[in-house]
DNA sequence: CGGGGCCTTGATGCTGTTCAAATAGAGTGG
DNA sequence: CCACTCTATTTGAACAGCATCAAGGCCCCG
């Protein structure tokens, strides 16, 4: 709300292309990019790192409303200002653009950029939105999982997350997670290396349990 | 999937205005306006009537993706098919549109609308993605029927859709539905006539147990 | 070596589901 | 208009899944 928006310093690295006019912003682990209920000024690209957005309700729940990874655009709201804050994950840079005309319909590079990644988004929610509806906790997980795989190409995965925000997104607690997850490996699903960093056994097996 | 797109009779009733070069169409309760799975030609604008959009799974289970009344646009997605189907919950009209050029970016009337509707589309989404993720049945059911009345003008609200309507969006049983409407009424915080048509006896108290 | 998150594991309880049956309500034909 | 049928809704009882509460273990880092 009342958070300051970043200062861009004058000689800041700027990009080009799709993104000329944006200047580059480093962000470490935990620190927030955007706030919720902040005016909904720029637009963000993610080049580094990873990032969640949250939204947090009066009483003190959270809810997870994505999770962003390099390429994805990130800051696209609706109305003028932000529905859920952003917090970088891990240490990330990020382009910062400024929107031209609020989110009136204009022809131009930037309005273009920001229908396409409403439309994203909008996909994107459907799909969490499904998510959460009705399905049961080792489902959830299971398509997660396989989301998250999805993204990478190597054979592991790094979760850039905690447990704790695996289960604001899901919409379950940690305890929840922690033993989906154990029964995923005990049935020889997955297989973890540490908790940050997984790999898919059987992805045949999994995109079953995720029941889509 | 297989269905044909609806016939349109030559001397159709046209309208003007924004919609100018659109079809009016009527559907019966219970018929489908548009498949999931299903190229998604046209867009919709609701004249008269109610309508819920629909996402089935393979394994039966339903999710009702939103309700639309008078004036609202439905019909609009990301992708090339429609990944809902849209029913009649009410004899219904709707104005159906040709999208010009498929979800390209471009200048102009209708285009304008589709982005404009993409917009609200998306908001709606993640008010609903929020009510899923952490709220309890009495929360779902409180903010249900404060969403409902909003749309309302006079006392009496009337609900066009089924118990198992309302579960299918809360992700809830008809039973649980039932349950929460009980607790309500004998709280006099709401007062039905029927199963089909309530007041609203203390706001107050209702948006309390929301708990947005 | 010690501290502090983060994660896992176990025991117990509550919320919402499931199964079953009764009741109310809408539509239909006599 | 009434009786009948079929569906929608309500209500009750038992159950299941996930949450909650409480320890205990792991791992990173000083």
């Amino acid at each position: 709300m009342s958070q300051l928006l970043p200062v861009v310093p004058a000689d800041a690295p700027v990009a080009t292309g799709d993104w000329a006019g944006s200047v580059r912003l480093t962000f470490r682990r935990g620190e927030e990019i955007y706030a919720q209920d902040e005016d909904a000024d720029l637009i963000y690209r993610v080049v580094r790192g990873s990032i969640r957005t949250t939204h947090l309700q009066s009483d003190g729940r959270r809810q997870i409303g994505d999770f962003y990874y390099v390429g994805d655009i990130i800051g696209v709201e609706v109305g003028d200002v932000h529905r859920f804050s952003a917090e970088a994950l891990t240490d990330c840079d990020v382009l910062a653009l400024r929107r031209a005309g609020s989110t009136a319909y204009e022809p131009g590079r930037v309005q273009q950029m920001i229908w396409a990644a409403t439309a994203t988004e909008l996909r994107r929610t459907q799909s969490h939105m499904l998510l959460l509806g009705r399905a049961t906790a080792c489902e959830k997980v299971a398509r997660f999982l396989m989301d998250i795989a999805d993204r990478f190409r190597g054979e592991f995965v790094i979760l850039p997350m905690s447990r704790q925000d695996m289960a604001d997104y899901l919409g379950l607690t940690i305890e929840t997670i922690s033993r989906m997850l154990g029964r995923l490996q005990a049935d020889g699903v997955i297989e973890f290396s540490g908790s940050r960093k997984y790999r898919v056994r059987r992805p045949g097996c999994l995109s079953e349990m995720a029941a889509a």
